[in-house]
DNA sequence: GGTGAAAGGTCATTAAG
DNA sequence: CTTAATGACCTTTCACC
């Protein structure tokens, strides 16, 4: 397996991450390269699982979930991850959850209304009878949102060693 | 500001989750409205923050950066976090970065190739005189993957009052 | 490289708040 | 009256063969 990325690969994604409306076409021009390569790219990098697809990015807060927080949750017992994963699937406030090392066992990432609604979201979470204990964390400002393209930038695999680490976002000196 | 979203921005958005590369054509199609309609709408969204764009997803696990953690930070005053932030962001495995409230300042989401790479990459994150303290959190299974399609199924403000909070991901009936 | 088919923009009309 | 939806027109651009 191949896998990872070489620098076209970085210079695509960081392409379409910029300007997703844009098609295969227009990609090619701005790489300097032919359609057939860029089209054959992108089926290798979604097949490869590299880009998981072209969903639209939803922002919790702009629908009304301003409140993030971060729950860490106990189990009753070493197994039994599975059922609280459900439990935890059928709540829709849950936007991700982790099990994890540590004193803690299950990880979740979840969000509210507001800090009081934040109470209501938390009860639906701990009542279920697995769960043994709930620490909350409440995020208060979002200093990096999300993001990936620094570490696109960064994986490059095709090129030299990677002394792209040093350019943590750096322009690819397109054309 | 009426924000929210109503049954059809809703829909809307859980077609284009599931299949992205359907364009407005033919997502007024399958939605029964008109084609402006669509598009209005799709602005809409976007100009409110709701749809933040389309960028491709990408699997930090598939270019390489398998391992997930997350580190806690303490921050030697209460102030200087935006310094400490600057110094993150300079860092591409750090994928988040948040304020938080409890013992710790920050709450940073990392990846790292391997659980020797992540050696590297916490040190490249304490390296930083303001930082006292780093506590990390190792993440083993991904119980449930980030997700925002329930929530938008259960944020419809534009029919009944919210009876949506009892079906957290319930079936529209659509069509 | 050509061709059928969308996207994106604008507009007048109509309906509903 | 304001806001939104509709169907129609148009030109450009793309995706597929």
């Amino acid at each position: 397996m191949p896998s990872e990325v070489d620098e076209l690969d970085s210079r695509l994604i960081r392409l379409l991450a910029t300007e997703p409306r844009i098609g295969v076409l227009e990609c090619a021009r701005r790489l300097g390269v032919a359609r057939g390569t860029v089209q054959a790219r992108l089926d290798k990098l979604q097949s490869r699982g590299v880009i998981r697809g072209f969903g639209p990015e939803i922002d919790p807060a702009a629908i009304g979930f301003g409140v993030t927080a971060f729950v860490t949750l106990e189990i009753r017992q070493s197994r039994g991850h599975d059922a609280v994963a459900r439990h935890l699937g059928g709540i829709p406030e849950v936007l991700e959850v982790h099990t994890i090392t540590g004193s803690g066992d299950l990880l979740c990432r979840i969000v509210a209304r507001s800090n009081a609604d934040l109470q209501r979201v938390i009860d639906g979470i701990v009542g279920y009878h697995a769960i043994v204990r709930a620490s909350t964390i409440i995020a208060l400002e979002e200093q990096i949102p999300y993001r990936v393209l620094p570490l696109v930038a960064a994986a490059i695999h095709g090129g030299r060693p990677d002394r792209s680490r040093d350019t943590p976002d750096g322009p690819t000196a397109v054309s």
